[in-house]
RNA sequence: GCGCUCUUAGCUCAGUUGGUUAGAGCGUCCGCCUCACACGCGGAAGGUCGCAAGUUCGAAUCUUGCAGAGCGCACCA
């Protein structure tokens, strides 16, 4: 028995050289497993892209549960015999890194982007991510991902980048991707726009008032925003709305707080007779419904009265005020006209951007957009449809299955996608202008071009993750084995950002399903169940966690009670109970190879050992289903709960008279079947707890594979 | 408003298609340095499975209603 086995494990020492080891092997890359012969050239395979962190920083503890999740499926896959890809890398993250820096410069250095230049801010934020980069696969490494790192790839990189502007180009060809004036969510802070799920609403307590235009104005209308009724063309009201059917079709001018303002009233079902005074002024430059009323009766969409800063175009009182301030003007100029009615309190959800806070601001903005109601030209759908159908009919398969039904909810709610923003950190939009003249996909290389300023939403690129990562536009072999990919697990906060852009992205670009099964893991909270975050100072890190505790105990504290699609709780009392639990295998090893170390591998099985065997056979069988049926949580419990409660304080006490006694046949039988009983315990443990288990594996006096990471799944 | 989830031991959670005395970890109490491990061992206490009704030979598990908690989407001007 090697000497290291008479001191307790040392996990922070171990893991770092046995990551090392499997990393010069090799392994981790299929290609080479079929080289060195642990693979069949004509295994099935199996894949997994990554999905790519944030370049923002460091990776937080729900990365590491993605990690160990990830890494099982993986690792198992792999003992089956499957080639194996998971492929690493990273995601730029437009607007959530652009922010981070443009904080930075402007707490360290007091200057904005623009004082910085669009050059100077790109190679800051440049050098940021790549520092960011490298923090990453150091972690990523710690938690002991069995990455094919041959394969890493960046969501901003030459090859990613020349698959954006493919399937930009594609996408404009087809007629889906568009540019036109809409009411996009601009946020005045960040100085961008963003989509709708970059929205978060705030419940706050607004005013709403009742007032008229001027005094002839025969309808009172009710606002929360009365800065913006300079802006209004029109006054809508229900069709069956007895009490202004006589007005429908009136036009009106009037002065208001110093704007003259021209009024049409039409009749619109949108309109809700009974909210308010049932009718509505219709500001279509500075909310989005009013837009699409407006539009339905041809009124003008062109009278904008608050700029991308928040404030007020306006001539009069209210030129260059804020809209807050100007909401206050207007009130007062209503309450001293006299046409201010009814002041009262009501509950109000605030847009805000969720990375900057901002409140946002509809504004009519000359956007790119993905249109999703249109057919694809070749496949009689529209992109919603396609989005939906592969679900629907079970090509892909949701686990937990009830966030299906989210899933649907959200698509069928789906408006155009708004794929451009006003950032800088990102892919550029590839569309070039000279004049009337446009040239999308690749750059001119004639003179007088002019690019678009504006950046691809970082999603776009995300969206092509599956097969920007294998190759694609090329056709690669790569391509033709491992896409579509087996899994993409992903936390289900993002169920709607990226899962179904993925599907619409690879849908259209491909025709296929990007992935066969989404996994979704729930968000790992501290103990008391509160979000993790830098203000509660409630952190894990997992570089630190590992460092305690070890990434084997840290994998086993995330996995084990944790259902998919569940949120769950962490804390260093769990992940130091199962550092305990490696220690505990650390000595189960050492009793038995001190023990059986000369073990004859020949020797007759007794009656009750042909059973212990038995016996494990079943749970082998047990877990295998778990894990293809992704109970892992229940796969590595069973597992524990064996190596200790069974192994461990029946089978190993049972067997120290055993091993001491006189019997030979028997005690020959028993240091047989123990050293047995190990060999199939770290092999069903190595997907959980990578790192003890091959350590272990190391000592074991016969070895089927050199590592345990490609010997082969006990059935 | 539409939709989803949860409610099981003091705490955090399992319990796969309904089937014998409902499980684990942590915690609590008692006793042990027993020659693999004190990062340990042995033992104990602790649950009317949110409430009510129904289906069934049988329900923590299925159905309905109620109560409480959380989440998603939409959003009213």
């Amino acid at each position: 028995m090697p000497e290291k086995f008479l001191k307790p494990y040392d996990a922070t020492a171990t893991e770092s050289r046995i990551y090392a080891t499997w990393e010069k092997s090799g392994l981790f890359n299929p290609d080479e497993c079929v080289k060195q012969g642990v693979t069949k050239a004509d295994a099935p395979t199996y894949s997994i892209v990554l999905p790519p962190p944030n370049v923002t920083g460091r990776l937080h503890m729900g990365h590491a549960l993605m990690l160990a999740v990830e890494d099982i499926f993986i690792r198992y896959k792999r003992m089956r015999g499957f080639r194996t890809l998971w492929v690493p890398g990273t995601d730029h993250a437009a607007i959530a890194t652009q922010s981070v820096i443009e904080k930075q410069i402007k707490k360290e250095e007091g200057k904005s982007r623009h004082d910085l230049g669009r050059d100077e801010m790109l190679k800051r934020i440049g050098t940021f991510a790549a520092e960011s980069h490298d923090t990453i696969v150091n972690q990523l490494k710690t938690m002991g991902a069995s990455l094919d790192w041959s394969r890493e790839a960046f969501t901003l990189d030459p090859a990613r980048s020349h698959a954006v502007r493919t399937v930009f180009k594609q996408m404009y060809d087809a007629g889906l991707i568009y540019r036109g004036l809409r009411i996009v969510n601009w946020d005045p802070k960040g100085q961008t726009t963003i989509s709708d799920d970059e929205i978060i609403y705030e419940e706050r307590v607004a005013k709403l008032y009742t007032f008229r235009y001027s005094k002839d104005f025969p309808i009172p209308v009710a606002t929360t925003r009365p800065e913006t009724k300079v802006g209004d063309v029109g006054v809508a009201v229900h069709p069956d709305d007895a009490r202004y059917a006589a007005f429908v079709g009136k036009e009106y001018d009037a002065v208001f707080c110093d704007v003259p303002i021209h009024i049409k009233v039409v009749a619109d079902k949108e309109v809700d007779p009974t909210f308010g005074t049932g009718a509505v002024g219709l500001t279509p430059a500075h909310s989005k419904i009013d837009w699409d009323i407006a539009d339905r009766h041809e009124l003008s969409h062109e009278v904008i009265v608050i700029n991308e800063y928040a404030k007020m175009t306006v001539a009069g009182r209210l030129k260059g005020k804020k809209t807050t301030e100007a909401r206050d003007l207007v009130v007062e100029w209503l309450t001293s006209e006299g046409l201010l009615e009814k002041e009262e309190e009501t509950k109000q959800n605030v847009a805000t951007a969720e990375r900057t806070g901002g409140i946002v601001e509809p504004l009519p903005k000359l956007q790119w957009f993905i249109e999703v109601n249109k057919e694809v030209p070749g496949r009689g759908k529209t992109l919603k449809e396609l989005m939906l159908e592969p679900v629907r009919s079970g090509a892909i398969k949701i686990v937990p299955e009830h966030f299906e039904k989210t899933y649907f909810h959200w698509i069928e709610n789906l408006r155009d996608w708004c794929i451009s923003r006003q950032i800088w950190y990102g892919h550029r939009i590839p569309v070039w202008y000279k004049g009337e003249e446009i040239v999308v996909g690749e750059a001119p290389t004639d003179d007088g071009w002019v690019q678009d300023e504006d950046t691809l939403d970082t999603w776009f690129s995300s969206g092509l993750w599956t097969f920007s990562t294998l190759g694609w536009p090329e056709q690669t072999d790569d391509l033709n084995n491992y896409h579509p990919t087996d899994l993409l697990e992903t936390g289900y906060d993002i169920l709607f950002f990226w899962i179904a852009r993925m599907v619409l992205m690879t849908e259209f670009t491909l025709g296929t399903i990007p992935f066969k099964t989404v996994y979704l893991h729930g968000l790992v909270r501290d103990a008391q169940g509160r979000k993790m975050s830098k203000s509660l100072g409630n952190n894990l890190d997992p570089l630190d966690v590992a460092a305690k505790f070890g990434a084997d105990a840290a994998r086993m504290a995330l996995i084990v009670g944790n259902t998919p699609g569940t949120d769950m709780r962490i804390s260093e009392e769990k992940i130091k109970g199962y550092s305990r639990f490696a220690n505990k295998l650390w000595n189960i090893a050492r009793f038995i190879l001190e023990n059986a170390q000369q073990a004859d591998l020949q020797a007759p099985l007794s009656a009750s050992d042909t059973e212990l065997l038995a016996t494990l056979e079943a749970l082998t069988k047990e877990m295998t289903t778990d894990i293809e049926e992704f109970r892992v949580y229940m796969a590595a419990e069973k597992i524990y709960h064996y190596a200790w409660h069974e192994l461990a304080d029946k089978i190993l006490e049972e067997s120290k008279p055993l091993l001491a006694g006189t019997d030979a046949a028997a005690r020959a039988s028993r240091a047989r079947v123990l050293l047995t009983l190990l060999d199939r315990v770290l092999r069903l443990l190595h997907p959980f707890m990578p790192f003890i288990t091959e350590e272990i594996y190391q000592s074991m006096p016969s070895k089927e594979t050199e590592f345990l990471m490609v010997a082969t799944w006990p059935t």
